[in-house]
DNA sequence: GTCTATACTTCGATAGAC
DNA sequence: GTCTATCGAAGTATAGAC
């Protein structure tokens, strides 16, 4: 939170090259195989040269972080301005590598404390902006239950466009197709009228 | 899968400390934490000793997986005779120290190949009994909505009551309590019927 | 079964030449 | 900026005494 802004000011490539590298590992391997000296291999330097522009890993994951964090949110409001924002929304929490990236993060939380509020305010920030984004558009359309509120539907779509990835990931499949087909449905249902 | 029950058959005292102290490591730090030389340390013995009860690392998070899932499915079916099954069934899903150890073998499975076939396996096996009771539950009783079949009241529980843990544990809570009372509500209305 | 001792690898991080 | 060289710590795993 404080003290990395000096890192950020390079206009180098190499820096970008080490976060691009950082994100393809822990995709791969798992942040556990985000090692300083395999993301410097991967980015074609030595492995001092990540202590250089990052002091420490922590702050190499929370610059890949912030950077993920910020591209969500710009996602986000583009997908609010979309014809269908509701479906723009659900295909956005259903984004493979977004849900991936972040379940390695949520791991990485547990044992790299300055991670964990990182993506706490992150998650906040995000979650209001869809709440009130959602406000609107399930008032201007007819809302498909007396359930559908903002905060309920939010959530929904965070955990469940998430969660399936996830166990894509892993080779679980039984309930997908259903649910999925539910969740159109209920998206139409409220933006095609 | 094959050629690890040898190490299922001792009967020592020593193993179950050995898996305890994993899993506590595991839930305290990560996988990422749970080293051999930290897991015999707080298990009270040498590290030597973890490689004789299990030949490598692998071998010892399997095995914890395996306990913790067989244990899940006796949950399961303990939920399934309660007078609420369907309120049981969604606090098995809410239950805290399940969904965060689940968190961590889904990050683990990323880069250890050896424990995705397993999580996938159990997961299967898991949803594929619940659902069956689910059928039976949502039939006897009357269903809150022609939405609520049973694979899609089975997915939802797991990713929302697992999700809305992993979110409570780094600090998230916007909307969890409406979700949270709409989802009692919803049990409530079929099971209490 | 449990230990000591150890081999070998990889890690994060730093010093200092270029 | 990027490198070479290196330190100390920690990792997995094995051999062999007790």
């Amino acid at each position: 939170m404080t003290a990395s802004d000096k890192s950020s000011a390079g206009s180098s490539t190499t820096r970008r090259m080490l976060l691009d590298a950082t994100v393809a590992i822990m995709l791969e391997d798992g942040y556990a195989g985000a090692t300083s000296r395999r993301v410097a291999a991967r980015a074609g330097v030595k492995p001092a040269l990540v202590h250089y522009y990052f002091p420490n890993m922590d702050e190499l994951y929370l610059a890949v972080f912030r950077e993920g964090a910020q591209a969500n949110l710009d996602r986000q409001a583009e997908a609010l301005e979309s014809a269908q924002p509701l479906r723009a929304l659900w295909e956005e929490a259903s984004e493979p590598r977004g849900a991936r990236l972040l379940l390695e993060f949520m791991a990485l939380a547990n044992h790299r404390k300055a991670i964990r509020a990182e993506i706490a305010l992150w998650a906040e920030r995000w979650r209001g902006v869809q709440i009130t984004a959602l406000d609107r558009i399930l008032r201007e359309h007819g809302t498909a239950g007396e359930w559908s509120t903002p905060e309920v539907v939010s959530v929904l779509m965070a955990c469940v466009g998430r969660m399936l990835v996830l166990e894509d990931t892993l080779g679980i499949s039984t309930g997908h197709d259903e649910l999925r087909t539910l969740i159109k449905h209920f998206v139409d249902d409220v933006e095609l009228s």
